[in-house]
DNA sequence: AGGTATTTTTGTGTATACATGATGGCCGAT
DNA sequence: ATCGGCCATCATGTATACACAAAAATACCT
């Protein structure tokens, strides 16, 4: 595969609003964009556009490209989005899946376990948060793959691009209890159940439920940020 | 909302894919697309972009651009992607639909019905077809519609197109039967009755067969066409 | 004659120049 | 003093020129 300045300057914005550097409405003016990257403005273009498509990046004809920012309808609206198409993915894998594909669902929902009982005993969480957010998508990017559809993964993979941005701002900070993840453990097994003993409907329904606890946790969450940081309308990922 | 050259030249060649004068994998060369529509080969690669972006064109680094292709997996997991997707939508009109709402669906509805009985009397078919699938779309959009989730509706449309494209090439030759027309009005009828009584779960499965019933009914109907047309790889619009 | 090497040509990717429309400050009028 | 219009500045959209890679055509060798 070729690599052409595009994908360089694509890769670059991608990962400065990825982890944040841009935040959420900062204008990404061409020009400023061209020479920190060290291309032409035609590439940063190229990019933008591509940026624009994976919905990290909104661009008005005139005016010029800035971070896409959400308000709640819309973050609303995405995690619905989300749901309705993991919903899917677990009845197809639960239709799917050989007992090898198993096998990884069955790790990554065991390495989260153990994870979370380390939790309990160490109160020291810096790294193993990381670990466990690692697992965690592991356990649902496992899923997705023994969905077996190639459109449904890509188009979740790019939401969760947009979710990462969303939750990103408030330095890492979990406000999450043991409690709560104690509960997330517990959906990933009847999730797991389900796929396990070829339950579609099961799946889906494990799955869906899933979901909806995880979007209320971040609405909540949201809601207390948004309080917080009120007076500063830049800035911030989520407003409304 | 101000108009640029590279709506311009989006709006061309998406009206070219879609009506099917450009057919599937015939190259999108820049400096031709420039030439014939009369702006610079800028806009016109920005309006690629966005076109890849839609999934009605690939671009390949320093090859080109061309009409995207697709076989036959790739086309079952853009229906399943819809079916999740309208499936959902579906479940949320159920949950949210108010009264006037309600109206707007029923009346598609019944317009459909309308026109398959008058297809039962006058054997002419021409311009009843064309009503047919108006008010086939009109049916569902008002659910997505209902359902009030912007996102959903936005990637649902753009899911259309691509299923626009890849159903066009056979001269809009209906393989379609009357009964098969029945069978849809059916299953509108379930899907209505379902949203008309809040009944979620009623909703998505009645939305979630007929999805099913579509997908087999086209994956049919291309299996026959991909046969009369071996011969000439190029041009067609799904192979495998 | 068939296949391969070489040249030619075409088209992409990129840089850059230019024009138009937007933004922000300044000045005058009320 | 504040509001509204005018002007300067700047960034965007667009066109175009150039370099290099890929494809096509030609010539060469076996």
């Amino acid at each position: 595969m070729e690599l052409v300045n595009t994908d360089v300057a694509y890769k670059f914005i991608r990962e400065k609003i990825l982890s944040g550097v841009y935040s959420a409405g900062m204008p990404l003016a061409s020009k400023n964009l061209s020479k920190e990257i060290g291309v032409s403005r035609t590439p940063v273009r190229d990019a933008l556009r591509q940026l624009e498509a994976d919905g990290l990046v909104i661009i008005k004809p005139r005016i010029g490209a800035s971070v896409k920012s959400m308000d709640l309808k819309e973050f609303k609206d995405l995690c619905g989005l989300r749901q309705a198409l993991e919903t899917y993915a677990a009845g197809l894998a639960a239709h799917n899946r050989t007992e090898s594909e198993l096998e990884e669902i069955h790790g990554a929902l065991e390495a989260m376990r153990v994870i979370v009982e380390k939790m309990l005993k160490t109160a020291n969480d810096k790294e193993l948060l990381g670990d466990l957010a690692r697992e965690d998508v592991r356990f649902h990017l496992a899923i997705i793959n023994v969905a077996k559809n190639d459109l449904i993964k890509k188009e979740i993979m790019r939401l969760s691009l947009i979710n990462r941005v969303v939750s990103n701002p408030p330095k890492g900070k979990s406000t999450e209890t043991l409690a709560n993840r104690r509960t997330v453990l517990e959906s990933h097994q009847e999730i797991f159940d389900a796929i396990a003993s070829k339950n579609v409907a099961a799946a889906k329904n494990a799955m869906e439920r899933h979901q909806q606890k995880n979007l209320e946790k971040v609405i909540l969450m949201m809601g207390v940020k948004e309080r917080s940081k009120f007076h500063s309308e830049l800035g911030i990922a989520v407003k409304g």
